[in-house]
DNA sequence: GCCGTTTTCGGCCCGACTGTTTTCAGTCG
């Protein structure tokens, strides 16, 4: 499916355009490459089907925009893209990561001083030669320099596993901080807010919302600042500062008046896409949205503001959960009351992937099924690595007939019920490496892909392809095999992968392992209208990995997934009818 | 470059903070 590709194309021309000091047409592209990415449909098939008309068919693309789409599709290139590219100085783009610099600055320096790549940058600024420029001065001289040593120290975004307990400790130290004062400040509404709240699997930073009256706020920014983990202060407002920690990690802080704090919450939860959508649908019912509340065009007066969920309901629109916030049509169907019911975290009734001593696990079989009872789970499977994975201590079939026995034993003093399973591998061939004679008597097969990660595309879809189609497979495991920040996602064909796995009724994993997050939320959305089947899975390898359920669920929730598309919220008895070996 | 329950032309989200500005542009959220 080349959707991706092709909204690709248009926001990589939409930053040269902007370079250039295009005025629009950056905004209309990144429009178009948004509609694309999030079609739900393969843009190849409406372009076979139904040709231009039915590009321009789809909001935000017009003529123009289809003539490049359908030459793309045609040709594989778009002509006015390539020349773009070739006269574009190609480090242009490492410069707007710089905090201060944008495209009108950027031009600035090119046109003036020559200035193209960041080390050029960094020269100009030795030499000192920037502070003779209109616009810029003897601080911001200083101030790119800072941003330039910055970003070279880190840039790379924060894994949501690591983000939302720093985001926890940060609030409790600045909660803890006010209230030390001589005049205590109560932050009890003191709340992450931005990607983090919409459960994003990667964090740019952390965003903080806090209450406080307007005589309080500048004391609550100085608490801020004030942090002992606060390395460099960016800026400091009344309502708005932004600092930067010791470990590298930025953070945003809103204070706001009680009246405006839902308002407040709508606008910093983001994304900044819904958001522009969102004010889009006020302005058109004659209203103005913006973080201070909802007021009426003519008067000013304010009707909405304390309240987040009454923004919403103020402009027609049912609640939007916080994950749902991407403008991938959340807005539409907010209006048509048609939103999905996501799964919720009391919706689980059992985690099918779990690993234990037996192989690579660090903790007892018996110490998970207490752990896993506590948690209030109905069912578990155990799913230890099959005989091929020598480094994580791979179960052979004698192991593995042990850990039955053990579970048998376990039953016995259990409520909880405890599926024998395995975390088998798909070998090379596709093939799954236990014997036919052992599939048969697991409850549960996970297969999933632990090597061969460099296999060409063609390859990969006929190993899975071939995994897919062997009745003993129940269960695909972290479907790309991306670790976040460490490896990229093998090369393989979804399409032809969901494809098969629908065929044969299949569940697709939803690994929640902080590191993996694997099927991702995109990804996730694509196979829903395969109508495949989910589970979300803690891969755990402690007992406090049981716990991480919640990053695998707010990715569930992000793909607009139902307590019906995932099967472990089904009862034991309906669970029997997705694994039928359970019934034997 | 796209779009239209006041528009086929003239809009395109709205506001905070900073630095260099002598009244606001640029950048960012
Ligand atoms: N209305 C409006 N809101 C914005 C804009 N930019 C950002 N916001 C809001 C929505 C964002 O979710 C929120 C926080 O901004 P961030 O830059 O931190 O983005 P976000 O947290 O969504 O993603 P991140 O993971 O930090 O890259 O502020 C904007 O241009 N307009
Ligand atoms: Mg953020
Ligand atoms: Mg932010
Ligand atoms: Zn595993």
């Amino acid at each position: 499916m080349k959707n991706r590709e092709i909204a690709e194309l248009f926001y990589e021309a939409a930053d040269i355009l902007e370079y250039q000091q295009v005025e629009w047409k950056p905004r209309a592209y990144r429009k178009a490459a948004q509609m694309i990415e999030n079609l739900g449909e393969d843009i190849e098939k409406i372009y076979a089907r139904e040709g231009k008309a039915g590009l321009t068919k789809i909001p935000g693309i017009g003529e123009s925009i289809a003539d490049h789409i359908s030459e793309y599709l045609e040709t594989n290139k778009v002509e006015k893209f390539e020349k773009l590219k070739e006269k574009a100085p190609s480090g242009t783009a490492e410069l707007m990561e710089i905090r201060g610099l944008g495209a009108k600055k950027i031009k600035k320096l090119s046109d003036t001083l020559g200035v193209r790549t960041l080390s050029d940058l960094k020269n100009a600024i030795i030499a000192h030669r920037l502070k003779r420029l209109e616009g810029f001065g003897e601080k911001s001289e200083k101030n790119l320099a800072r941003a330039i040593e910055q970003y070279e120290k880190s840039h790379a975004r924060l894994a949501l596993g690591k983000a939302l307990p720093l985001a926890d400790e940060v609030i409790s130290a600045l909660k803890a901080q006010c209230e030390s004062r001589t005049s205590k400040i109560d932050l009890s509404k003191i709340i992450y807010t931005g990607s983090l709240r919409r459960l994003k699997e990667t964090i740019g930073d952390i965003d903080i919302l806090a209450e406080a009256e307007k005589e309080e706020a500048l004391k609550v920014m100085d608490c801020f600042v004030s942090l002992p983990d606060v390395e460099q202060v960016i800026l400091k407002g009344s309502t708005k500062s932004s600092v930067i920690l010791r470990e590298g990690t930025a953070i945003d802080l809103r204070v706001v008046p009680p009246e405006s704090y839902g308002a407040a919450l709508q606008y910093f939860t983001g994304s900044k896409e819904h958001n522009i959508e969102l004010r889009n649908v006020a302005i058109k019912n004659g209203y103005k949205l913006s973080e201070y509340g909802l007021y009426l065009k003519e008067s000013g007066k304010q009707i909405a503001g304390s309240s987040e969920a009454e923004i919403y309901e103020r402009l027609g629109l049912a609640y939007i959960p916080p994950e749902l916030r991407e403008n991938r049509g959340e807005i539409k169907a907010a209006a048509r009351n048609a939103l999905p019911k996501l799964v919720e975290a009391g919706d689980l009734r059992g985690d099918l992937h779990m690993h234990t001593e037996y192989s690579e696990g660090k903790d007892s079989l018996k110490t998970m099924i207490e752990k896993a009872e506590t948690l209030g789970y109905e069912y578990i499977a155990v799913t230890d690595h099959s005989r091929s994975q020598k480094i994580a201590n791979g179960l052979e079939v004698e192991k593995l007939k042990a850990q039955w026995k053990e579970i048998d034993k376990l039953s016995k003093q259990f409520r909880i019920k405890i599926l024998k399973g395995s975390e088998v591998d798909i070998l090379k061939d596709g093939s799954l490496d236990y014997p036919a004679g052992i599939l048969k008597e697991l409850d549960v097969v996970v297969g999933a892909v632990h090597s061969g990660f460099a296999f060409p595309e063609r390859r990969m879809t006929e190993r899975i392809v071939t995994a897919l189609e062997n009745k003993y497979l129940d269960i695909l495991a972290h479907p790309s095999g991306r670790l976040l920040g460490k490896r990229e996602a093998y090369a393989v064909n979804f399409e032809k992968v969901f494809e098969v796995a629908a065929a044969n009724g299949k569940v697709i994993e939803i690994n929640s392992q902080p590191s993996r997050l694997d099927l991702n939320d995109d990804l996730i959305l694509r196979a829903k209208t395969f109508g495949l089947k989910f589970c979300i899975s803690t891969d755990s390898h402690t007992v406090s990995d049981l716990t991480s359920m919640r990053y695998g669920l707010g990715q569930a929730r992000r793909g607009w997934l139902e307590k019906e598309d995932v099967v472990n919220t089904y009862p034991y008895s309906r669970l029997k009818q997705v694994f039928k070996k359970l019934n034997a």
